[in-house]
DNA sequence: CTCTTTGTATCACGCTCGTGATAAATTGTT
DNA sequence: AACAATTTATCACGAGCGTGATACAAAGAG
């Protein structure tokens, strides 16, 4: 018989009305009463479900991790071995995988909008800063091992160092996230994607 | 006979105190309280200077941008006509410039730092959102100007579309100065003007 | 000396915040 | 019905914030 108000959807639910704050008015003034509010919740139920806000940022940011890092090996695991598929197609196989990183779409916005807040307040918040920084060298594993597979496949220009082509390549994304969210007008979505797209073939053979 | 307190003086030693604060402890945390303590000087008196916190954040930031636009306009002046320069040493000169906008010292770390947050700040924060804007243009007309100039002197490579290469090289600076300010263990200031170099040298022609 | 201007220092108000304590209501079980 | 557990709702406290008002000190001008 399912109880009345499952705790862990409710959680989410929480987590997601905390997300739409943030995305709405920043970190800074994402405070408790307005998750509650955002949430059609009582503050003193908010407090039922977590114990303090820093529980609640804790839990919130491992969630959005935790999904970012699920569609990332559903990517990895649909592409599969990359040199089962034609060369030119290898490509834009990658690029749709590190676009997950991009703020393409309303969700991946969101996303994104969300993680520079929190990766901002990370600077200064030594609560956060392990995710933080799990998240950055996250990125730079997967960023590192698509190089790898391009390399190993013989898709990219010979006489690269990965080490550079990682920072390169993660900065990238980065950066084009940054602009994209902070100043959409100057930067859409359409010239993020190619952006990566030129990008990829830069590092790849002239076909 | 000079007046004992030279009141722009007393303005400048704020603003550097403000910049100290947001770097030590973020911009979430700078208040009117905490810039007075670093600067050595009373609320009160800080206040007869400032007429309101949003009038102190304006002319902090807007202080920063004119220090940065100035000593790029030295630069740019500084290397002069590009086609002077030897073939080889271009891509040095422009890297050079460029890295202006990179944490590679502590002045520019801090630069940066802030340029972070205050950033970070203008996107939910209306009275950020033009000098915002404008830093964000400025730094497209800067990244554009420096492609065009190596392009009308046959330092790139051919068929370059320099629309998507201006927001490559900018989101590229803008990357490296995130994850080397936020993560300067994972990015070292090495590796950042590496990246730089690399990448100048990947759109021109291989010499 | 007196007066005006400039700079320095306090106080108090209203606001928002996180949080602890606690009550009240609701639900599931016996 | 009675009880226990869960969920919802309030209240109050102390802290930090920006800001207006105001007092006090210092300095240059007449």
């Amino acid at each position: 018989m399912p109880k009345l108000v499952d705790p862990e959807a409710r959680r989410r639910e929480v987590v997601d009305a905390l997300f739409r704050v943030v995305v709405r008015d920043g970190l800074q003034r994402t405070s408790l009463r307005a998750v509650a509010d955002e949430a059609g919740l009582n503050i003193g139920s908010l407090r039922h479900y977590f114990s303090s806000q820093q529980d609640l940022m804790d839990f919130a940011m491992q969630s959005m991790l935790d999904g970012l890092t699920d569609r990332l090996l559903q990517h990895v695991e649909r592409i599969g071995d990359l040199s089962r598929h034609p060369h030119p197609e290898r490509l834009r196989l990658v690029a749709d995988l590190l676009a997950e990183l991009l703020p393409l779409d309303e969700r991946r916005r969101a996303e994104v909008t969300v993680f520079l807040d929190f990766n901002a307040a990370a600077r200064t918040n030594p609560a956060f800063r392990d995710l933080s920084h799990q998240a950055a060298t996250g990125t730079r594993r997967l960023v590192r091992r698509v190089l790898t597979r391009l390399d190993e496949s013989g898709t990219l220009r010979p006489g690269r160092d990965l080490d550079i082509e990682t920072e390169r390549l993660t900065a990238l994304l980065d950066g084009l996230g940054l602009s994209a969210v902070r100043h959409p007008d100057v930067l859409s979505a359409q010239t993020c994607a190619e952006a990566l797209r030129v990008h990829l073939e830069d590092l790849s053979d002239g076909r």
